[in-house]
DNA sequence: TGAATTAGTAAACAGCCGATGACTTTTGTA
DNA sequence: TACAAAAGTCATCGGCTGTTTACTAATTCA
């Protein structure tokens, strides 16, 4: 009862957070450009025009529903001997389900003037910097790179293309491939 | 005097070339959706419904310039045990370029449904299967996918999004340790 | 040479896009 | 209860997109 205790129909706040959340989806499935500012309002169950009057514009939704979300602390938190394995669990054999997918967002967005620079930002400050700050050693910066590389070039092959890059069933061979080129970047210094 | 020997001025496949090389330039700065069909005729110097009238659509012009240049011969040409070395050698420290990248249409045209099936084809037949095959040992399809996300990541962030992945200022050391990575992804078997 | 074929152009169509400003409805409060 | 502020809607604008149809001009060949 402590908050919400009067269940207001109108509730500006609300209708952000549920237009951020729909627009997450669609920008996942679209990208930037392929989004429509209709069909996030429509999905959102709102009119087109509350998106320019809370976000300003359809860059400004972008900067604020997708910068937030780039990090990889739950993949940094835990022992770094078995990052790689982490990582190959978490995106080798994942599925394309429907929802948010940050790494789908940052490839299918690539080709986008307005979101590349808030894109890359983001990426820079809470992936990559603080990802190499964690790896120490020498080269950290260009290790963190390729990471980042190798994981989203993953995606992009086998899921964005949809390249079968599996010649088992379950994925074990790619799974234990991934994750020990990942662990070389981790354990060279 | 085979060919040629009346200098033509109306010349449909002189034309037809000329609009898929543009085309090429075109797709590669925008990606297939921001690519305007306006923009390569004028470019090319033609009129807009030329596009049409040879290439059926702008899916069948992208179908006609792209999947024909995706190979990756010249890298599988010469002493695989030197593969890791000539590919960083190629893509690290790469300029940003006028003119036709494969790399940047593949990454640029990912959130297009028209144009990922015909690179999807491409890419799977024209170059991870080749690649494998050559490749050869345990796992070769894996391996061979890996190469290529390792490849077109490093591209997607560094050059694409414009991610500044260089701690030194020639780019020695990404160069050797993106070998390092690719070529422990041939020698494995 | 003259007619038929081909290369290329001009103009417009139907539809969609993000953004805007005026309008209506609900909410909070005096 | 009256009223002002906030939340949300409606209709529309200007501009751009790929494609098509009708047309003009150059080329080929009998």
């Amino acid at each position: 009862m402590s908050e919400n205790t009067k269940p207001r129909k109108r509730n500006a706040e609300a209708t952000q957070a549920r237009i951020i959340e729909v627009a997450r989806e669609v920008f996942t499935e679209k990208g930037y450009d392929g989004a429509r500012t209709r069909a996030i309002a429509d999905r959102a169950g709102v009119n087109v025009a509350l998106i320019n009057r809370y976000f300003g514009s359809k860059e400004g939704l972008f900067a604020m529903a997708v910068p937030p979300t780039l990090t990889i602390a739950s993949l940094t938190d835990g022992p770094m001997d078995a990052f790689g394995a982490r990582v190959a669990s978490v995106f080798v054999g994942k599925q394309i389900h429907d929802g948010y997918d940050p790494t789908f967002v940052l490839i299918r967005s690539a080709a986008s003037p307005e979101a590349v620079p808030i894109l890359r930002k983001a990426l820079r400050t809470q992936i990559i910097e603080p990802l190499a700050a964690q790896l120490g050693g020498e080269d950290a910066l260009e290790r963190a790179c390729l990471i980042v590389a190798l994981i989203s070039g993953f995606d992009l092959t086998a899921r964005v293309l949809g390249i079968n890059c599996f010649s088992d069933s379950d994925g074990a061979a790619m799974r234990r491939l991934f994750a020990a080129q990942i662990q070389t970047l981790v354990d060279v210094p």
